[in-house]
DNA sequence: TAAGGTTAGAACGTTACCGTATCGTTTTCA
DNA sequence: TGAAAACGATACGGTAACGTTCTAACCTTA
């Protein structure tokens, strides 16, 4: 006994059957619920199993172990990334960046999901790179084009303090829709984009 | 068998001794650490003891289970205050606000118990109660007489919003910080200190 | 329709942790 | 100095999860 337990990519579909892509998707936004509910410690292989409705044969089936599995998962996260068009404005940019972002990170599972990786980031190692790579290079990408057109359309200083400019388009929304969860008003978006762009337009 | 386990609190020192302070000390100390290493859900009972250098036993003779010794530890977290007595304007409020702060949660400690506090937090609704009392009500409080303060001397409009003020002190500090870890420039508080001001002086 | 892999479900050994109990020792205070 | 209590260490039963193995039904394709 004691195999290596099965290589779980390419397999010849020899007159047979192959692993189900409807279990497998089903596998997985399990466990993205579990993760979310539970957290990464908490969260088991029977749970994801029951909430998925499939044996847990069928999640070693698919991966040798736990950590594997939640290590494809996470890779795939993807982070639908805020992508924004060439509003003509800076003010203009920074509300559709402000209302497309908080739709996108006001999602239940953004919101249980985020901090607990935020939280095993700042833990293991490993991990936090694994993340990083989903998350954070392509965020900073999207928000970066949005300072380099104001800078092209001269509504700010080309000497601005690149990375802190970064910081004030994602800072404020993570703190008060992940961490706060206060509610907010109906010209909250306005009165955010106003205070960010003076803020921007400093130096 | 079954006991209703000790009832912790008073106890005649009828010619003995009782619970000696430095192994509490050590125990809450060791507890923080192991909260910080590896999480609110990994940590054990063992472990803690461990480290501290005390047997299983201290534990439980002190709380009557792992609960209640979380529940205790972090309502002592206290988390201290980031407290600023008047500078004299805005500008300088602002800077010895943000150094102050700075200083506070980059202590490793800070930078991996906040991570996992708020992420317990998103999931458990007694946990998140019992925190934002310790947490979020004091800093609140600090940063709400910076911006009074700004108001009365008329360097910010009276009619500001006030939650978006808030948060612009409190989460960029968080998001560099905690969140992102990114190295900051020696006039990065300088920088960030002209762009709150900005922000904050839009009506 | 027949074959071969896939499936859910259940049982299993193993490991880890909780909380309790018991031991003999050390500390504290009257 | 002596008694009461707190101490570290260790063993224990109970529970929960991991990862494996088995079986009988079920799909999918040739």
């Amino acid at each position: 006994m004691k195999t290596k337990t099965l290589q779980n990519k390419r397999r010849e579909p020899r007159g047979a059957a192959i692993l189900r892509k409807d279990k497998t998707a089903a596998i997985k936004r399990a466990s993205l619920m579990e993760l979310a509910n539970l957290g990464y410690a908490r969260m088991t292989m029977e749970g994801v199993a029951k909430r998925a409705g499939v044996g847990k044969t069928a999640l070693y089936r698919r991966w040798s172990n736990k950590e594997d599995m939640m290590s494809e998962l996470l890779e795939e996260i993807g982070i639908e990334v805020v992508s924004i068009k060439d509003q003509g404005s800076l003010e203009a940019d920074l509300k559709e960046y402000f209302t497309k972002a908080i739709k996108t990170i006001s999602r239940p599972l953004s919101r249980k999901i985020l901090p607990e990786l935020y939280a095993e980031m700042s833990r293991n190692t490993d991990f936090a790179k694994k993340i990083q790579k989903a998350l954070k290079i392509p965020k900073r990408a999207k928000a970066d084009e949005i300072i380099a057109r104001a800078i092209k359309r001269k509504e700010i200083s080309p000497n601005i303090d690149r990375d802190l400019a970064l910081d004030l388009l994602a800072a404020p929304l993570y703190w008060r829709f992940i961490i706060t969860h206060d509610p907010v008003a109906d010209d909250y978006i306005s009165n955010l984009t106003q205070a960010t762009i003076a803020a921007l337009k400093v130096k």
